[in-house]
DNA sequence: GAGGTTACTAAGCGCTTGCTTAGAATGGGG
DNA sequence: CCCCATTCTAAGCAAGCGCTTAGTAACCTC
């Protein structure tokens, strides 16, 4: 019996199978997809998609706990690499921004399908955002406090900073005007005047 | 065959109907709501639902309908009321955050659950969408010309102003620390930052 | 209080759902 | 080339879905 459990060639099913339930998710939200629907577009009958994950819901849970792990650590690493505040923020908002236009479909499962989530599973998502949500909060803050932002309610300010990033996967089209590098370019500008940031 | 079909009796069963069906769908989304949940929480049988909306659709069309009125109509007359371009963006940002907070309900189905409509309530719901952006991007831009604001790029700050309000439906928990006043009032003072307007 | 319209329910139809079972291919190691 | 674990499918089950039908209760008008 030997443990052979991750070859290959299961790895490269079992992520085909969450490309496409990735996929299906943003487009039709979690309850308006099948497990038919994820199956056929990963090019399997309905049954195989069992044999490499518990449940649909599970499935949403390997999603949703990659995308937030993701989005935390591109959230420390902007900051960490940065010298001072300023450029943090510059950092943090660019990279914040470009990667919820770039992948709009993991976002969007990331941000909008967190009430389908099992209790068990929503209490460990709930942690990274916590997480992310204090990075940015302590960044805003540290700025205020080293005298180079000047933001009249920091915590209102750091909600502003995030909620900009997270929207853009709403509303985001790749088809539209504007490239990811646009919007982040934009929007580090604006980001630095709502902290108030000074020239 | 008198026409009573608007009696207050039948009206109010409407609403009832109606007011259950944003409950359930603002909590769980369309595809997560059953007609069971809707026509239970509303007090009466499933097939009573029936006797006043044609399908669970367009139960949804109507809640995302009046919705989307009911906001182009605020952002119109903030604006309308204003003496000049500072005053509205102060007036239309506040009203435009304090109702998403306080019928954050009702507007996550507006702008949540928009994938789940027909192609015609969709197409129709577009046009009242495009209405409320362009007011927005409007104001911006008459402000940047009259010299009062001072805003690199009018769309992006415009789509930014949109963006922030929108989103305050998803993250705004009446539990929280913040009344819906206290973030108008907060996001206020962001938008005049935004758009660069001149102290 | 009879007549006729409106408001509602009990029951269930046909279909789809998430998921399981039983068994057939597949493919690398000895 | 055979063994046998691994990977996949055909078929289908129990439950739940949106919605309909047939009939009862409630109500207003005269």
């Amino acid at each position: 019996m030997p443990d052979t459990s991750d070859l290959p060639r299961a790895d490269a099913t079992r992520a085909r199978l969450l490309k496409a339930a990735v996929t299906a998710f943003a487009e039709k939200g979690f309850h308006g997809t099948t497990t038919r629907d994820i199956a056929t577009a990963a090019g399997m009958s309905p049954a195989a998609l069992y044999v490499h994950h518990k449940s649909k819901e599970e499935l949403l849970f390997l999603i949703s706990k990659s995308g937030h792990e993701r989005t935390l650590r591109l959230v420390r690493a902007a900051i960490a690499d940065a010298p001072d505040p300023v450029a943090a923020l510059r950092s943090v908002v660019h990279d914040f921004a470009v990667h919820h236009a770039r992948d709009n479909t993991g976002a969007r499962i990331v941000n909008y399908e967190l009430a389908a989530l099992s209790d068990e599973h929503m209490a460990e998502i709930r942690q990274i955002r916590r997480a992310i949500d204090g990075e940015i909060r302590a960044l805003v803050e540290r700025g205020v406090a080293a005298g180079v932002f000047d933001a009249p309610h920091p915590k209102i300010a750091a909600t502003a900073l995030l909620s900009l990033g997270i929207d853009i996967a709403r509303w985001y089209r790749a088809s539209g005007e504007w490239t990811p590098e646009d919007i982040a370019a934009g929007y580090v500008e604006l980001a630095l005047r709502i902290v108030g940031a000074h020239p």
